[in-house]
DNA sequence: AAAAAAATATTCTTGTAAAGCAAATTTTTC
DNA sequence: GAAAAATTTGCTTTACAAGAATATTTTTTT
């Protein structure tokens, strides 16, 4: 049998359901599908309604017919994605604000809260702080940096690079990266995450 | 037996290079990650070798132990993000110039050559033209936008948004679109695409 | 450099669950 | 409401993934 979280996990990506709506979308039915897969319907059947897991080969033909790659099946790509403006008034801003005194950063979320999320976009405004302060830290993806204004430091893994107005840094967020603004003068720019 | 076409497609994901790169980077041995996952060395040895196709199941349990989704096997996404910085008078500037006359936009890239295409940004400047002129495109994956100076008006299947200093938009590029700037004053912003 | 140890690979066997078949049920059409 | 079409369910078969044991290769040790 299979084991519990086993059958969650894989469960999460619904291929059933993925392999229904490509089949629907075409409105195939499933004898039609069994006929170019080579499979049963009664085995379709089963799959669409995540009765049974199939096998890769078995995926692969499926796949095939509605040309999509397998990578399909494992994400969440059935994306709607629509329009979505911030203005710059609407922004939400954080955080907003630890225990009295002021944090290091200050972002504002160019939030598209009704989109999949795999952009995310920030206004972002430094604050001056002690550097051993700039807490490090990790997260899945990668990270983009345009510096609007200001003289922005940039710790990653150990180096600390300094970039200034209109300089742009890319990077792979999984390594440990903190930022500090340098100087007196204020420090903003664009943070843009890809998940 | 599988057939040929079959064997093909599937081998061009190379699942089992994928799980031996992980298991190495790690410098786990076999009979480390058989314990963590229940299964035998053995078997894991057979499917790093792309021996043998593993279940669904088995593969999710694999998955599991290095923290990634499924979708890891089934696309390349074994990206070498670096870290890359691109000075502001480092941008490639383009377009060249359109026969003597001033294109609508001057795109400076912040060009991440070495890297997997999945992000791209552009320091953007905006001419101003008449509207007829600014020819709608399509590309694939979203598109983001942040004005930093100007206003921009920017035309999204049939309507036309104004954006001033400081918003942003999100969209979906495989929908035509197109820009131009929008009064007397330089305009300027981010365009971001994730394809 | 040889021997010992460790790690990986191969072979053969077995068990499980995917895949097929055929009958039953549900849904659609006339 | 009957007939037809499409889908689902239960049962059976069978392919092949997974394991155990053995062999080979690679690495380490003295």
């Amino acid at each position: 049998m299979l084991s519990e979280t086993l059958e969650k996990e894989l469960g999460q990506y619904e291929i059933g359901a993925k392999v229904r709506e490509l089949r629907l979308n075409r409105s195939m039915r499933l004898v039609e599908l069994a006929a170019h897969t080579s499979l049963s319907p009664a085995l379709l059947s089963k799959i669409e309604r995540g009765k049974l897991i199939p096998t890769l080969p078995t995926l692969m033909r499926i796949a095939l017919v509605f040309s999509v790659g397998l990578e399909y099946f494992f994400s969440d790509d059935r994306k709607k994605h629509t329009f979505a403006v911030v203005r710059k008034g609407d922004r939400r801003r954080f955080p907003e604000k630890m225990d009295g005194k002021d944090s290091a950063y200050n972002f504002e979320s160019l939030d598209f809260a009704a989109l999949e999320r795999r952009l995310n976009a920030f206004w972002a405004e430094w604050q001056p702080i002690e550097p051993s302060l700039a807490e490090p830290h990790t997260h899945a993806g990668v990270e983009f940096i345009y510096v609007i204004e200001g003289k922005l430091g940039l710790t990653y893994r150990n180096s600390e690079t300094v970039l200034e107005a209109g300089d742009t840094v890319y990077f792979d967020a999984t390594v440990s990266h903190s930022y500090r603004r340098i100087g007196s003068k204020p420090c903003n720019g664009l943070v843009v995450t890809v998940a």
